[in-house]
RNA sequence: GCCUCGGUAGCUCAGUUGGAUAGAGCAACUGCCUUCUAAGCAGUAGGUCAUGGGUUCGAAUCCCGUCCGGGGUACCA
């Protein structure tokens, strides 16, 4: 049982009790006691002052008094101003993270299938014309740990990709491979598929360029130029003949399509992430297109008289917006449209989730709203996990220009530095070579990821690609490393034969501070899932898996586990280091980050 | 212009529904491996929580103004 729920309830019947008011529950705060105070569990009397009219340090000790006569665990209590602290008996923990070793699902909410929501959470959706880079993988990342986060809190997830695989984009990379690609495949240069197109895209953007300038040197103004350079031109041919069926656009929009499919699927594969339900635009476009032409129809949209169509958004505060060009082809919304009611029509989704930059805020907005107006009752409730940009030290990435971090670069390189860092240490000098090639991976990829979740998914943050980053500290490394020093004491102890026990019989007064720190730490497991599924945030997981470490490193620092004489003690240490060593585990897996048996 | 999000140590970030003396890590400096893994532990130093008001027992947190920055407001995605 937690904490809260109780010291709640005797302190309601406190007040009623001792004041005659009964309190709604928000004005019972309670709060884990600071460390420089005794106690475990801190109530804050200013609430109640009015209604005991009496000093606050007066009614702190009417309520503490109170609460040790009344319930059990609450041991002692102090008061500090208005703070009555209160100490629990330290049964209480011990009891607690037995149970908490001895449950499978410590920290899940986990419920038979028919009693769960389905939840479909969309990620990733990359554009077919470059490779991933930095912001992708926040992306990527962010979607998978919140589809853990999210079953563990009892959902069952469809992770879903919509691939943007038609375009303009695509038609300037394919543009750019007939001009000047040279006939270059991904089979006779060695290089990735989606490498090899990103290029094409800078190509493009080249030549685009220069003509642009030419142009305007000539007179144009930019928007002119812009409008009328020859490559932009073509480009626009290449995706009207695509849109009719033209049979050699199309096969080469396919075959460079499958080059970047099989070098995306070796990144997401490196990553960790993977997809339940992938969904193509080029599939889902024309079912858009004929929602449009639906609503148009029954006068939820109207048309202009180049033929365009439009919402009016004004009712909702907002603006006009183009759901269909003059010459009729699809937009970017008219795209989600289509996503949207061929989901919902082929799963039952309870919660629909797109984890998507905040550059689109807007867009998701009018989204729901479009949705909603098109008669899909789930419109409204489509949640946008909406997460800040990555930023280098000179500001945003651009990729038209080449300027970004690209994911397989970054991957390898902390690949490389994990495995430099491991030789120096000599760490791994007993593993074969294959068994630490896989921990350099694990490493390398814990550092990457811990080092983007870690960051509130709704800040903007900052990578610096001249300092690589860190493997000491607030690192995921660092957590993986504390598990590794659990699981060779844990190994050892077996080695011994020493078991872990079922029951603890430690003295109270024995447990020194730090134990309890741990215990207390563990006990905060569950609530930290829960929160992190309602504030969609892995962010809120990271920072618990660092401060339970570093509070276990203390503990180990100081602490000796197999070599402690006393049994009692001994038996609540390894117990203590057990359970630390599965919730890190358990935790980090929520993250998406693997954890060593030996680093 | 309008809408929106943000500004916490030199740097990167935490900071619960408003609570006690604002915390970590990195970088700098100093100690600790004959003992269960030193990718660790301990310590020193580092702050006008952008800024000015307001609300109250109490504000980094809530409200208003100002300054600075990001994003959006496209027949781009």
């Amino acid at each position: 049982m937690k904490i809260e729920k109780l010291i709640q309830p005797g302190v309601i019947a406190a007040l009623k009790k001792l004041y005659d008011f009964e309190p709604g529950d928000n004005l019972v705060q309670l709060q884990n006691t600071r460390k420089d105070f005794i106690g475990d569990i801190t109530l804050v009397v200013f609430p109640f002052l009015k209604y005991s009219k009496k000093r606050p340090e007066d009614t702190a000790t009417e309520i503490g008094k109170y609460l040790v006569e009344n319930i059990n665990e609450v041991k002692s209590y102090n008061v500090v101003k208005g703070f009555l602290n209160l100490e629990i008996d330290n049964n209480y923990w011990t009891s607690e993270v037995l149970s908490a070793w001895r449950d499978e699902y410590f920290g899940k909410i986990v419920t038979s299938e028919d009693q769960q929501e389905l939840a479909m959470v969309e990620y990733s959706s990359p554009n077919t014309n470059k490779p991933l880079h930095l912001g992708h993988i926040r992306n990527n990342l962010l979607g998978f740990s919140i589809s853990e986060i999210l079953k563990a809190n009892n959902y069952q997830v469809v992770k879903t990709n919509i691939v943007n695989d038609r375009g303009i984009h695509i038609c300037k990379s394919m543009l750019a491979w007939q001009k000047w690609g040279n006939k270059e495949t991904p089979e006779n240069t060695g290089k990735k598929g989606d490498h090899l197109v990103g290029e094409l895209y800078v190509e493009f953007n080249k030549h685009f360029k220069a003509e642009i300038a030419e142009l305007m040197n000539n007179g144009l103004s930019q928007k002119e130029a812009e409008d009328q350079a020859p490559s932009i031109q073509e480009a626009r041919e290449l995706l009207r003949k695509w849109e009719s069926g033209d049979p050699e656009v199309v096969e080469l929009w396919k075959t460079m399509n499958g080059w970047v499919y099989k070098g995306f699927d070796i990144t997401y594969k490196r990553l960790g992430v993977d997809f339940d339900k992938i969904y193509y635009e080029s599939e889902t476009y024309l079912v858009g297109k004929k929602e449009v032409l639906r609503g148009l129809k029954e006068g939820i949209f109207y048309q202009k008289e180049d033929g365009s169509v439009w919402a009016d958004l004004t009712g909702e505060g907002l603006d006009h917006k183009l759901l269909l060009r003059s010459d009729g082809t699809s937009v970017y919304m008219t795209q989600d449209i289509g996503t949207a009611k061929m989901r919902f029509s082929e799963f039952n989704i309870d919660k629909m989730i797109y984890v998507v930059g905040n550059e689109q805020n807007y867009h998701f907005q009018v989204l729901a709203i479009l949705l909603d107006k098109l008669g899909y009752a789930w419109g409204k409730s489509l949640h946008h996990f909406s997460y800040g940009m990555v930023e280098l030290p000179s500001g945003k990435m651009k990729s038209r220009e080449g300027k970004v971090v690209d994911a397989d670069d970054l991957m390898e390189e902390m690949v490389q530095v994990a495995r430099k860092m491991a030789e120096e240490l000599g760490k791994l000098d007993s593993l074969s070579e294959e068994e630490a090639e896989r921990t350099y991976e694990m490493i390398a990829m814990g550092a990457l990821k811990y080092f983007i979740l870690k960051v509130d998914p709704k800040k903007n943050m900052v990578f610096n690609p001249e300092e690589s980053i860190d493997f000491n500290g607030n690192t995921g490394p660092f957590i993986q490393y504390t598990h590794a020093r659990i699981k060779s004491v844990l190994r050892k102890a077996s080695e011994k034969n020493i078991e872990l026990k079922k029951e603890i019989n430690i003295l109270p007064e024995e447990i020194s501070f730090k134990e309890k720190e741990l215990m207390k730490r563990i006990t905060l497991f569950p609530a930290v899932v829960k929160e992190a599924g309602t504030n969609y945030s892995p962010a809120v997981v990271a920072n618990y898996c660092f401060e339970l470490a570093k509070e276990f490193n203390q503990f180990y620092h100081d602490h000796p586990i197999l070599a402690e004489r006393n049994e009692p003690t001994r038996d609540l240490r390894l117990l203590i280091s057990a359970t630390v060593g599965k919730v890190i585990k358990s935790g980090m897996k929520l993250l998406g980050i693997e954890v060593p048996e030996r680093m």
